[in-house]
Order: structure tokens, then sequence, then C-alpha cells
DNA sequence: CCTATTTAGTTCGCGGCCCGAACTAATATC
DNA sequence: GATATTAGTTCGGGCCGCGAACTAAATAGG
């Protein structure tokens, strides 16, 4: 049960109730469409009369539309009802250290068209390159109303400010992407950090999502994120910090990390760690001068995976070391979060079949095993970095009513 | 912004609108008490006649009862409304390894009768022990209606069965006390970890509390427990195992833990840690066979934090490494979880100006510092286990209401 | 072919709720 | 004692969900 927070709350009017049951209308039709107006009654409880006018009003509204009859085995036909799609597209954009993604959905979440392009250093230059490209997009599909603009970032957002914090990655510091974005197209801009946004997508859209309360998600790249659905929604944390898992410390005067501090997780398990393994088994001891070591270091992990894939015993080795690791965060997060599922983000889960019994040992040997918490890699196909920034804009209408 | 969990919903009614402000208005009442119709209608947002409507019906339930009038420099004076303490009372169980401490507590929180016995081994023994001084304390105050019981534990419960998972330090296991008090007593029993029970107590009636978003409270004892209250919300994880953060592992291949795993934070940090410190400070190497080990480890954490106030440099030096390590857990904390606030409760407290700096110079040092956390103690004297408990039960009457 | 049955969806009056304007009550200032 | 000011109440209007009654449309069976 929630406090209310007297600081901040929202009384009820007399247009409190629709707005509750509109909304929760509008989801039961987005999870279950096509669905009838007598199935929207059975499945909120509410009355079929009650049902009727709210999706009257959706209908004016066009968030949905009505489409053919369905069938029954007695009686009237019912009317299916169904989103209309037409009635709100967004533009979600994926920032990443090499690329960019754009691409332009409806209100299923489906990408209707996508395009990419090399992340600029500068992020003025960046917004200049990145505007138009928006502004193409939009006007490609004008029969569709954009409602707004998702990011999904390798940084930190302030909650406050919403300025971009910090993106190492990237090498951005104190950004300001969205009123520049704003201010060219006319549309609000949503920006989020890439694990959260992962985690947005994974309980908007993933399959093992409805009626799960806690949901991680760990993506697993050149460091390692962490964004978490908690009591069905996001942890932003006191300044939009929440998450830096990444950053914990695993190791007690550990190899330092590029944050500043020793032995944190993601020096230990991420991509870049698992190329470190593989560099320090091949590399020859005597060889092993700084020098030398730099260089080697910089095994692509796509080649670390295709080298693991065909059978090389050091690649095979580094991953496993690697995913062993990561069983050892995945151990703290269940230890003390206890959530019901763990989705698993980056190029790692491209060996599941060999990694996923790891992890599990791993987290089995290191934790604390009474919480019962499925751990399921992603499915990359569903670009969740890019999918969650859809959810970004459609929590508007979608979330829950903010009430008291 | 949450999600709406189609799985488990509550649609509105005609009469949600009047829960919802029922809610605030009660809870303005609470905080701000005595306050008049009109400071609650500025308060609130609501129309004064909304207000008038509601009070009317407080006063009817007696939730809330009409006092002096106030003063003010113009106009009418204001009729003073405040809770009505005798509208409901409740019992606050703490459970703990040596004793069990039992109160009566009003509306306010306040606690009207207090005693203590000490625990019995057998857990069945002990529900038989302690029926008959609940029944006692509730017969001692017959003209306050008892609303419920709260307990407060040092073990897990679980969501869904409501029974005592385990709790190691009372040598229980898979245990229900909630049937039969209920039974016994009529009253409704909620159950819960001690440091969730005082995370409740901390954000419902600690000093530092209104308006924060996001709170953990570490509980410093034989072991180390954590109640974290994430958007406004206790974190339950999903069997209710949620904040186990003190069997974290903090040290690779460490000291075994009595749960089984290796290097647990608690193992480096609880009273017991700093005890075993001094020990193996004070034990003569030569002699440090395992008998007199076993012997020595018995200084209590009292006498220990006493010799450290009389200035004795080796108990000084155990305190201070507690503290240290209590700082190395409190990094991961706020690395994860990015919260406004940690309290940290427990005998380690009343030596707050010599451990604060320590834990906070540690904190420092192993934390990813762009969350603004404050650490600060809790104040002992609230008792913070035991009045979590009325939190408990106050919840349902003056928690956010669950709706959507 | 016609009737009974069943299911879908609509209409409408009722009561609950909040709003806001108008009104009463009480007090201080001049 | 008139005026201004603040507290609190009354009441009509509009929004909302409920539920009974009603219309619409389809099937089953004689």
């Amino acid at each position: 049960m929630r406090k209310i927070d007297l600081t901040n709350f929202q009384v009820a009017t007399s247009e409190t109730a629709r707005d509750i049951n509109r909304r929760i209308v509008l989801n039961l039709i987005r999870t279950h469409q096509p669905i009838s107006r007598a199935d929207l009654a059975r499945y909120s409880g509410l009355q079929r009369s009650t049902v009727s006018v709210i999706a009257e009003q959706l209908i004016n509204e066009r968030w949905i539309t009505e489409g053919a009859n369905g069938h029954s085995l007695r009686g009237r036909r019912p009317r299916f009802l169904h989103l209309n799609k037409e009635r709100a597209g967004i533009i979600g954009i994926n920032i990443r250290p090499a690329q960019t993604t754009l691409a332009f959905a409806d209100l299923d979440a489906r990408f209707l068209a996508q395009e990419s392009f090399a992340t600029t250093q500068d992020p003025k230059h960046f917004v200049v390159e990145l505007i138009p490209r928006i502004q193409n997009l939009i006007r490609a599909r004008p029969e569709i109303t954009c409602e707004g603009i998702g990011v999904s970032l390798p940084g930190r957002v302030d909650l406050g400010t919403k300025r971009l914090v910090f993106a190492p990655n990237l090498g951005w510091s104190d950004v300001d992407l969205k009123t520049p974005i704003e201010k060219a197209t006319g549309l609000p801009v949503e920006l989020e950090n890439a694990a959260n946004s992962c985690a947005l997508a994974e309980i908007w859209f993933g399959r093992h999502a409805e009626g799960v309360r806690n949901l991680l998600a760990v993506t697993v790249s050149e460091g390692i994120g962490c964004g978490l659905i908690l009591n069905h929604q996001l942890l932003q944390g006191s300044t939009g910090m929440a998450g830096e898992f990444g950053h914990v410390a695993l190791v007690e005067n550990g190899l330092e990390c590029r944050c500043g501090n020793r032995g944190c997780w993601e020096v230990y398990a991420s991509n870049s760690a698992a190329a470190r393994y593989y560099t320090e088994s091949t590399s020859r001891p005597w060889k092993s001068t700084k020098g030398s070591r730099r260089a080697a270091r910089n095994v692509r992990f796509e080649d670390l995976l295709r080298l693991n894939q065909q059978g090389d015993a050091k690649a095979r080795q580094a991953v496993n070391r690697m995913a062993q690791q990561i069983g050892r965060g995945i151990a703290l997060l269940i230890t003390g979060l206890a959530p019901d599922v763990i989705v698993v983000i980056g190029e790692i889960t491209r060996a599941w079949p060999q990694v996923g019994p790891i992890i599990a040992e791993s987290v089995k040997r290191n934790s604390f095993t009474r919480a019962e918490t499925r751990i399921v890699p992603s499915d990359p196909s569903s670009q969740p970095r890019l999918r969650g920034t859809i959810a970004l804009v459609l929590q508007k209408h979608f979330g829950a009513p903010s009430v008291a």
C-alpha cells in the first residue's frame, strides 16, 4: 500500500472515476484486441452500459475503432473494438555510441519505419543532424498524427531539469536535448536511460509481463545497466540516478572502473570484461607489456562470440567467465530485491543456451535463494531499447491515473 | 508512472472520488492537526463545501472531532479539527530473540501502554503466552476500540500465505502466527519483517519523511536488514523476500555466513562482526585456539560500545571497522537505488558522532556519488520496530486508495 | 417458417459526487 | 454601528456509474 504524498497529490473531481475506468478499458482493449463491449464489461467488472459510454467516448476521440463482427454460438454477434493505430504515432530514438536509430511506431508499438545514422561526437552537431530526420519521418506519414518523441540514452537524465547529466560512452555531459528537439518539432520529448527504457519495454510489451509486479532489466554491453520496475512502476530514484548496479563493487580493491571506483560489477561482467578475459588468456605472458595488452584488448565482443560459437576454447572460457560474473551480480539483485523476473539484454543473449545455465548456477551459488525469480534473455529482435521509448510516450495515455 | 495491472485492478464507482478525497483530508488532518476546514480546503485544493461534507462524514464516523476555536486576525474564528484518538487503538507487537514488546497505541501512534516479556523458544508456547497479554492490553482501555494488531518480526513472512517462513534468530520456521491470534482476539493481524516495519515507521512517523519518495531503513543488530520504501511504497518482492541486502556478498569467498553463503554484508558490518573484530584484536595469537576464540567472541555489543565510549582503543577500532563496512553496503544501496534518505537503526547509532563520519567517508569512497542521499541515524526512543507495526494497521485507513 | 432462447448493445432514471455561487455566522477595524 | 474579512453552510448543476428495462440480432428446434 502506498503512502499519500502530501507535498504532491491530486484530489478527485467528478471526472476522476471516468478517467480511471477509461484507462482500464483502454488497456483491456490494447491487450485483448479485438474485443467486444460485452467482454470488456466481463473483464472489467463495469456495467455494459458504462462500457458502452466509455467506448463511444473513445471512438469519438479516435482512440479505438469498431471493426468486424465477431462470432458467437448463439445470440447477437458482438461488434469488435480495437485500437485505432492511426490515432497516434510515436517517434522512438535510440542513441548508442556507434549509431542512432529512429523509428516511427503506431499505437500497437509496431515500427512502421526505421532508419539509422552514425552518432556524431558533438552533441550540438548531433541534434542538428537528428532534427531533419525526425521531421522527415513525421512527414512520411501525414495520416498519423505524432503524439510525442521518446529517447533512449546510454546515460543519465536529471529528473528535475531533464538535462542529460552525463553519458560516458558518448562523451557527453550536461546536454539539453529536450528543448531543441521540442522547439523544432513542437512535440513533447521524453528522455530516459537505456536500461530503464528496456525495463519499460519489457513490462509494457514483453511476453512475460502481464501481472508481473517486479521486473529488472539488466543490459549488458560495454557496461552494465539496470532498469528497475518495482510495484509496477519504474524506479527513478531521487535525482533519476537509480539503477547503477553496474557500478556496485563486487570485488574489494578490484580493478579500476571508468567510474573512478574499483571492483565494479561491470568491470567483471560486461562485454569489455569478456574481451579482457580473452586477451589475458591468449597474450603470452612474456609479451604482456602494457602496450601489447592495450592493443590486444581491442577484440570486439562480436568476434569473441563468433569464436565461441566456432568452438574456440579460450573464447568459450572468457564467455563463461563473464556469464559467471553476470550471475554474481544478478544474485545480488535477487537477494536484495526479490523480483519476479530478470530480463537480460545484450549480445550475450545470443549464446543463451550456453550461458543461461552458467548464470543460473552462479545465481544459485551466490544468493539467498528463497525468491523465485525467472531469469530470461530478451528477444533482441524486439529491440527493447527502442521499444521502451514508445512506452515512455504512451504511458501518458495508458498508465495508471495519478490519484491521491 | 505506474502501469495498470490488468490481472488485479479496481474500477472506479461513484464513491471512488469520495474515498480518494476523504483519505487526503484525513491525512492532512493527521499531519497538520489542529486544522480548520478552511485550511483543509486551502491545502487540498478542494472546495470549502466539499471539505465540510467530508469533515461531517469523518465526524459521524468518529475519525475526527471538533475542538476549540482557533484565532484569526480578522473574521470568524475557525473551528479546529483533530484526529479522535479514541476512535481506534492498535496493538503493536515487536518480537525479538531476547524479548517481545507489546504496546497499545492510539491514532497518533502514541503508546498508551507498553510491556515486555521474555520470548519463549517454542512458537506455540509463545503464542499461548502472548494472547492473554494482548487481551489484557485491550481490556485495560475499554473506551478505545481496537482496530487491529501489527507484528514486527526478525524473519520473513510469505506474502501469499502470511505464514512466518523462517526466523533464524528465533529458531522458528514455517509458523502460522496470524491465525491463532486472529482467532483468539477477533482482530485482523498484520505481520511484517522488522526492517520493513522500521521503514514504514520512518516514512509514516519520521521527522525527515514528508515528501520523501524513496527511503531505506537499514537495521544493524546481530544481522543486517533492509526495508525499502520506493515510490512511496514498501517493496515486498515476489514472495515477500525483498530487502535481504544483508546477505549480499561483499567479499568474494569471504567468511561463511549463517545463511550458507560466503562474504555477506552482515558478516562484516553487524554487531556480531564488531564483536569478532574486537575479539580478534584482543586475543593473543598463541592463544587463539578454536575454543578460546569461541569464548572470547561472546563479547556483548553493548559492552563493546561501552568500552568504545570509555576510550578503549581496540574497541574503538572494532567499532570503526564495523562503521566502515556499514558504509560499503550503504554505498551499494545508494549506487543501485539512489534513495533520498537512508535511516540507520540499531545500537550503533548511539555512537553516531563517531561512526557517522566514518560511514559517510566510506560511502563516498565506495559509491558512484551522483545521488544526494542523506544518511541519518534513527532516534531509538521512537522505537521504530514497534512503531512500524502501527503503520501496518493504519495503512488500511490512511494509505492511498487502491485504484485502477 | 415461426417461436423461444440467448447474447450484444442502448436507454434512462436514480443516487453519489464535486463545483461554485450565494448565503449565514462571527469577528476585527475604524 | 457600519464595513471588511474570514469561516462555514446550502443548494442547484453537471458528471459519473449502476441496474433495470428495452431493442437488436442471431441460433435452435419444432
